[in-house]
Parts: C-alpha cells; structure tokens; sequence
DNA sequence: GCCATTTATAGTCAAGGTGACTCTTAAAGG
DNA sequence: CCTTTAAGAGTCACCTTGACTATAAATGGC
C-alpha cells in the first residue's frame, strides 16, 4: 500500500517506535593463505566482550556507505582518505525485529576486501580490533554470524565473474599470490599454468608491471609483477571447479 | 566505531531524530515481448500524482521482507499464500539523506519476477495500480528511477546464472515462452537451436511435462510443456552474447 | 658446492561446449 | 494449397578448458 501509517502521514516522526539504523563492515583479508576477517571486541552490553563485525550507528546526515567508510577508518586506523577509495559493496540489509535487543535496529552490512595489512590498532574507544581466521570466528554478537556467512558466500560468487580477486592484493602483486586468493576463499587448488592463461587471456584483468622487474623472496623462480587492470567484470567467467552459485 | 551515539547508549529511543524504514517492490514481468513493471500513482504528497514502486512502511514488529509480501499481496491482489511462495530477493537499500523530503526514509529494496499477471486492481487507498512498459517508465517519484534501473541490471545479471527466468513463466511453459524472457531482458535475439540444447543439457532446470501434451494456439509447429526444475544455479551460466555482468 | 625442493612459465593434447547454420515437421492464415 | 511461422533434430568448425609434461630459476639442507 502507498500510504503511510497515520502517524507518519501527519508527520509526527515521534509518535512512532523509532528504527536505529547501522552500517556494519565484514572486512575481509588473505593472510597466510587464510581468510581472516576484521572483529572487534564489544566493550559494553549487549554482548559485552564477544567479538562482533566492525560498525556503528549511522549518523542523521550520513548515508549508510558513507557511515560504513567512517566506521572502517575509525577501526582500522586506515586514513579517510584510503578508506574513500576502498572497494566497499553493499552486501544486504538486515532487519528481523529482535536482532537488537535493545530497540529496533535495522543493520545495512558492506563487505570489503582489502590486502593483508597491519594489525589494527583498536577503535576510539576500549574495544580492541583484531584479524581473526575466518575458520576459527564463532558466536559472534548479534546475528554477525549470519552477516559474515553471508558475505563469503558472496565473495566467493563474486569472484567467479569479476576482477575483485585483485582487491586482495597489494598494488603490486605475483599471479601466484593472485592464485592464492581463489583458492583461499574457494578452498581449492587451482592449476597453475592454466589459471595464468585464463588470467592473462582476459583482457584488462591484470597488466604487467612495466621492465622486468621481478619479485624473488619466495622459494622458486623470480615471478613477474602485475598490477589491477582497469576491468571490472570477467568475461567469460572463472568458474569454480564444482562450484555452485548464489 | 562500537559506541552507539549517546543518545542510544542511554537508551533514549527518542531524543534521536529517527528514521523510518520501508520496503519497495520493483516487481517485473515480461508481456507481449515488452518487459513491464508493477506501477502504483501516489494519491498523496509528496509527488502526488506521479508513479512510484509499490511499496509502504514497515511495520514495528515486521522483517522488511515480511512488509514487502504484505505491501505486495495488497498492490496485487494476489493472495497473501501466492504471495508468501514468491521469489523474493533483496536488491539494495537505498539510504541517501533527503531520498524522501518528509523525513528521513531508508528504503530496503526487492526485487520480484512474476509470470503475466492480470491487470492489478488499485491498492486499499485511491492510488491506482498499473503494469507498465519499462522502457515508457520515466520520473518515478523519490530515487525509484534508480531502483528500477538496478533492479534491471541484476535480473539481467542474475539470468546468466541463476534459473530465475521459470520465475517469469506460468506453471507450464515452452521454452520458446522462456526463450522469449532472455531476449526480452537482455534485448538480444537468441539461437532456437543453441538456446533449446543448452537449456536440456543444464540437469535440473526444466522438466518436461508427462505425456506429450503439446501447446497449440499460436503459430508454429506445438511446443512441448515444461515445469521449472529444482535447480537454482546454472552451471556453466547461460552467458549473453555481448554481455556485460555487473 | 651439489642436490632436492619449490615456484614460474611455456607448451601439448584431447574432450566438451558454443556459435553459426541447415533441414524437417507441424501448425495457422490467406 | 501454398506461404509463413515456429519447433525441434542435426552438423561442423572453433575455442575454451582441464589434465598433464617440460624447463627455468630461485632457496635451503647437507
């Protein structure tokens, strides 16, 4: 139906139960050859001393994306100005009555994928922040269990069909260490040689670094560097080996 | 930042200035070739007068998924059981400040894809409802231009590889009627031949009807019937010719 | 310093999917 | 009765893909 309740309809915005909104953040690394997520130990109730996603209110002036960009550069010490640039996507908004037990909040989740950085120091208040494997997070406050499912779930799709792999990355990287992040979150090895034809047959998906400057560090041979092509979308897509979409 | 605003930490639901929640439908079909959508003309300020997605508040103790079937069901007329077993996805939400003049409106956004309904009888209030052709559709009331033209471009997307064009489709259908959702959404003309082979060859997608009772009545050789399989995914996807994913 | 190990990169080959196309069948319409 | 339209069977060349082999260039252990 297109009206609204009475209450709104005459205006009065008080007279309603109000709704809190919230930007929460599954921010997601591969570090080690391990998914690891961001977390933050709750400080105060509800959920006191649990470990929960990263987020917070969103403010009267703020879109969600907006509030979720300040709440990442809050808890990870990013500067804003990185935290502007990073790829930040909405995943889905939560809002079953009674996720919050203390009023009606409605929760707009974002995932983000960011390359293995420094530990976070902990955000403006006591809480602290650390990366935690993502095989080892349980009982996470509220229903952040189900948000943090959510977006690997979509992650993983994502990757199938988009150049988001590089994402993970730092600016310069190895197409072992952009191997290294399909099988982490699919949790598969991949063939070598033919994933780097399937890469490198895509165009705008990576681009070499120019001169042959090479990484070496590692155990085998040196690899050449690449950096993230101006692609978006992978066309056709690369498909999990029995993988199933969402 | 973990703080809630101290206005909720010392859970004074009201001295914040609150927000109110709705869900809005883009709700799709395809009919004579021609994708539609479900338009409601507002009979209230703000933009009374002009189109809008069907769509309404949510209620204190409602999911936004719950408020979507319940706004649905009574744009529709459908009955709220038809209703409750649509496919329902979420699209977005859409929380820019000033989406809404009155006051500040976040709107969790659905998607459903419905097989030719017949003409919907007007909502509870004097609003009237229509189907519309998407591509006649143009200043919608709110940001509903913007929800419309994403809800697009994820069906679109979402057709590759997912088996959601049965959800376009009656009960039975051919698959020149299925045929016809792919070309219509993505504004291309496909292969019979090619089309038909790919379709048979991704188990679980359609099953053919018992006995051979084939559809006569339009032109052409009778078709034989199907029925949506049980299969969601399509592995490998049904990719578009030139496409784009987003 | 030598060798096993590890990783990058080049290449091969067969199986299967895809796009373009042809042909036949079975209905409707004038 | 003949044209038109669409269903459905089938063909064929090309390309992608998965599986696999081979070589190059580094490290680490001895």
């Amino acid at each position: 139906m297109t009206s609204a309740p009475p209450e709104v309809e005459g205006y009065d915005k008080y007279a309603f139960e109000p709704f809190a909104l919230t930007a929460d953040l599954a921010v997601l690394t591969v570090r080690e050859g391990r998914l690891h997520v961001l977390l933050v130990e709750r400080g105060q109730e509800p959920y006191a001393g649990a470990w929960a996603l990263p987020g917070g209110f969103v403010l009267p002036e703020e879109s969600a994306e907006q509030a979720a960009r300040r709440e990442l550069a809050e808890e990870t010490g990013l500067s804003g100005d990185t935290a502007a640039r990073l790829h930040l996507e909405q995943l889905r908004t939560y809002s079953d009555p009674g996720r919050d037990p203390r009023m009606r909040v409605v929760s707009v989740a974002f995932t983000a994928l960011v390359p293995d950085l420094p530990e976070p120091r902990g955000g403006g208040d006591a809480a602290q922040a650390r990366w935690l494997p993502y095989e080892d997070v349980r009982h996470l406050a509220f229903d952040h269990d189900r948000i943090l499912a959510d977006a690997r779930e979509r992650v993983g799709a994502k990757l199938e069909y988009s150049c988001l792999a590089t994402a993970f990355c730092p600016a310069e990287f190895t197409l072992g260490e952009l191997r290294q992040v399909y099988e982490t979150v699919w949790g598969v090895a991949l063939d070598r040689p033919n994933f780097r034809r399937k890469v490198l047959a895509t165009p705008g998906f990576v681009r070499p670094v120019e001169g042959p400057p090479r990484r070496t560090g590692g155990r085998g041979k040196p690899a050449a560097l690449y950096r993230a092509g101006e692609a978006t979308a992978l066309h056709p897509p690369l498909l999990r080996p029995e993988g199933r979409s969402a």
